[in-house]
Order: C-alpha cells, then structure tokens, then sequence
DNA sequence: ATTTTTCTAGAATTTTTATTCCCCTTTTGG
DNA sequence: CCAAAAGGGGAATAAAAATTCTAGAAAAAT
C-alpha cells in the first residue's frame, strides 16, 4: 500500500522500559496535543499503562481510546496492546535494577542466541537465581536454622538426585568447619541405615525439589517421626518437607533451557554452614 | 439470588495477596487435582497470573481455560478476572518498597550478626564467579570440548571432594539428556575399576582444583595412558591436568569466608553438557 | 484569507477474552 | 459392585476490549 504515512515511525521502538522511557521524554516536545498529553501520562503512571484497559487509560489521561493506538503506531509499535506490553514486561521484572546491571554488563549482544550461548545463558540464570535468593531469604530464618544446627550432635544430610550435589557439598564444608556430619547418599540403597541413628539430639537438612525425591520424603518422614529436628531447602511451599520442617527455605531458582540452576541453593548451604560453624564458635 | 451452590465458598476470600497465598497452601490438599494444580501453578508464577490472559494461563498451567474460572469460584471469587485482581493489587503494591529493598542492598552492614552478612557475601562471591566465566570462557573450546565428548561412547565423569558436586550434578543432566555417562565416585575405592574400561572410544571429564586430589590425578593420567580424550576443569594453567588434557578450562572462583563458590563451574559443566547433547542431536 | 494538511473525537467494527453450559469421566459412598 | 455425585474437558456464547474508519475541527502553509 502507498500508505507508507509519513507519520509513522519506521525504526524499531524500544523493547526495554528505560529505552521507551527516554524516547517519551525526548520525542514529547515534537508530539501534537493530545499525544504528547498521553505521553505524559504514560511517564508518570507507567504502573496503570501497565494493568489498564485502553478505555481506562484513556478516561485517566483524558483522552479517546482511539488516541492512545495512535499514540502507539505513531511511536512505532503495532497498537496499543503492543506498546502496553513494554509497561508489563517492567513489572515483571521484579527485580529490574539487577537485570538492567547485567544488560550493561553483557557484551552488545546483536547475535542474541546465536547458538553455543549457552554459558550466558545458565550464568545469566545462575545470577538471577543469587539475586533473588538474597531478597527473599529471612535473616532471622536462616539464624533460627543455625542455630538448631549448631546445637546438634550429629548433622545428617540429605538429599538425591538433583539436590546430592548440594547435600555433598554441605558434608565437605562442614567437614573443613570441624562440623560432625553425616552424608547419607543412599549408595546401596542403605540409607535407611544411614540415617537410622539420627535421633532427638541430632539434626536433619533435607533437600529436595519438584519432583519430589521420594527416597527423600520417606527418610525424612521417618526422621521427623523420631524426634529428629528437620531443616528443610525445597521449591515450594507444597513440598511434603514444609509440615514436617522445624525451618524450610524456599529457594527458586531461575532456569535456561529447561535446567535449573544449582547455585542459590549452593549458596545458602555456604551460608548455613558457616553460619552453624559461627554459632558453636560463639559458645 | 438461591444461587448459594453448595460448592460455592461461603466466606469472603481475601483481597490481599499474602492471605491468598496462604489461602492456597492450606486448601491445597483438600482441593482437587487439576484445581490443585492451578493453586501450586498460581503460588509459583504470580507475576503470570497477574499479567497473563485466561487462555496463556491455563496452558502454561496445562488446563483447560474454564478450569481457571472454576478454580476461582470454587475458592470464593466472582470469576477468573476478580481473582486476577489480587495479583495485580500485589505487583502495584510492591513497587514502593523497592526503593526501600534497594537500599537494603547496597547498605553494607559490616557488624550485624552473620546471618544475612554471610548470604551475601556467597552471593556476591556466586555473581563474580559467574560474570568472570562470561568473559574468559572461550565459545570456541567450549564447543570443541562438547564435540569430543559428543562423539565419545560413554562420557566418563571424575571430581573428588570439592570437585564431587560438580561430577555429580554433571552426570545427573547427562542422564536426563540422554547421554551414556558414568560417575567415577570412587565409593569402596574402587575408582579404579569404575574407570578401568574407558578407552580410546570414550571420553573423560575431570575436574579438579588445589590443592589437587591425588585420586584424581592418579586416575586421570592412567585414562590419558589408555588414550582416553579427556576434558579438563581446573582452577590454574599449572595444574597437572592441563598437560594431559585435549581441552581444558580454567576456572577462577571468586570466595568469601574461606570458601570457594561453586557457581561458574556448575555454570560450565550444565553449559558443556547441553552442548553435548546439542552436538549429538546434530549428527 | 483560503486552501491544504494534520489532528482529533466518536461511532462502527473486528478481534480477543472470560465465562457458561453440556456431556463424558472419575471418584466417592452405600 | 453399583449408584450418585463431583470433577474435568471442550465447544458455544456473551461480554469486553482494541482497533479502524470517517467526518469534522484545528493548525499550517500559501
């Protein structure tokens, strides 16, 4: 068609909310009335642009409906629904400053998925998984489970599968910190026995993650049965671990390419274990 | 209206979002199956629920779109747009604490107890480790690397101590993506015979740092003896693996309170193993 | 001052979206 | 083991929303 309108902005609008942001501020002047009056809105109410309906906004900003498409193509996106999206992908975000930190950090990525960037890939995961682990984990939590740790005779650690890695990580840190532990991997399938002695006077830290480990469940059940003192790491407050857990972290980790990342949860055994290490020192 | 269906939650569901939250943990259990679905699905991915259509929803959460509206009303809400509501009040709500989060963070406070000093400090030395992998870690070695073990017959997977975790977690991917590998965990010292049948036609993943286990330096230079291509993670170019390797990777983890972080070297074996399994696809 | 172009409002249209309803399946209770 | 009830899937429907269109108003240019 020849309506190639002049009007319409013919390069590529902003996908991230800074970009779109700074467009607003710089174009605003050069905009008509009404448009600039949306752009204005838009700018200082970016959280309704965000959850409102077009008839919403529109009626906020005393506009037409009609007035905020134009508004959208004339800036260059597809309509309405296009540009709000930009202002949802912000909230989204919940954490917007670390990922724009890493946008600056990342070297210009034109190539975006080229192909073998898949260290980027699970490094960009592994630090949003750190991040969030930070927002989300409760100091006085993580100090109630120390404590509980701390005053164990015998730590028995467990975990399978994709948690192992973690609980074997915890044996060999406790074990430099002068910690008692006991790993029980389950090799011969003898954890049962493995963790059979655990009683009243010791502790437990199970890991497990969807879908959860049932050689974990049962061992830990059988454990709680007993009297033993449960701290327990999963993914979700529905974990079979969570009613059973003197104290449960929730741990989410962001995931690339359907892997999970392992490193909040390495990180919080770091945490604990230094922690429990802290707390015997201090007795 | 008589429209009390029995069915119909009688008390006023809660309009914040903490209360929803906790509303669905509890009800869970009682809940049928594909509206507990939609709980455990609805306290995972708010931000999903928050933003996304009934249609996006429900397939993310793999149900059926009408599925939502009952969820919804079973637990005492209109319909599906009045619990979405919720949601969207959390995500509005949030923002102005994030200023105060922020300041959290960057406030850095050297005499507190240890408890959040201690995640930070591992978190802050997971994210270094990490961006540091990013910009050492040639694209080039790493497919290499992936393509010698992608044409090996079975991946033979070598890390003691510290290291284990790694090799534990590598030849867990390596089974979920279908790779043939076996885990050299030396459990009954019997390290020797679990990689005494790797041959030229196989292929060897150590992974060691200092002071450098002599198990697996052991082991490693009878393998390279047999011929078996191997593939190193090493944390220094003198290491002695580096000697023996085909290709080889020097890792440098950032550490906090003695320990070393794990994070960039999980990032690269999770990284290395779905290259493999990539490379192999492509045959 | 008049013509031409751009801009806006409001109605009309089309698309999208939530919800309802019906029928089949599964579970529960006797 | 059967009957009754609850649950679940999927098409049909109604509601709501975004978008397009057109005529007229405002602004700019001649």
């Amino acid at each position: 068609m020849a309506k190639t309108g002049s009007s319409l902005e013919t390069e590529a609008p902003p996908r991230d909310f800074a970009g779109l942001r700074s467009l607003l501020i710089e174009r605003h002047q050069s905009l008509p009335k009404r448009l600039a009056q949306v752009a204005r809105f838009a700018v200082a109410h970016p959280d309704e642009m965000a959850f409102g309906t077009a008839a919403g906004i529109a009626e906020q900003a005393a506009v037409q409906p009609s007035t905020l498409v134009r508004f959208a193509q004339t800036i260059g996106y597809q309509g309405f629904s296009d540009l709000q999206e930009i202002f949802r992908a912000r909230l989204r975000e919940r954490w917007p400053d670390y990922e724009e930190r890493l946008e600056n950090l990342s070297r210009q990525d034109p190539g975006q998925e080229g192909g073998p960037d898949l260290l980027n890939g699970f490094a960009q995961a592994g630090v949003t998984s750190l991040m969030r682990l930070r927002d989300t984990i409760d100091a006085g939590q993580l100090s109630k489970a120390a404590g509980l740790l701390a005053a164990a005779d015998t730590v028995y650690l467990l975990g399978q599968r994709r948690a192992f890695p973690i609980a074997a990580y915890t044996a060999y840190a406790l074990g430099k910190l002068g910690v008692k532990s006991t790993l029980v991997d389950n090799v011969g399938t003898l954890g049962q026995e493995q963790s059979a002695f655990a009683g009243p006077k010791d502790a437990l830290v199970s890991v497990t993650f969807t879908p959860y480990t049932p050689t974990t469940i049962d061992l830990t059940k059988q454990a709680a049965d007993r009297g033993v003192p449960l701290v327990a790491i999963t993914d979700s407050p529905f974990s079979p671990l969570t009613e059973l857990a003197d104290v449960w972290f929730e741990v989410v980790e962001a995931d690339f390419a359907a892997f999970r990342s392992l490193s909040a949860c390495m990180c919080l055994a770091m945490a604990l274990s230094v922690s429990i290490a802290d707390q015997r020192r201090g007795r």
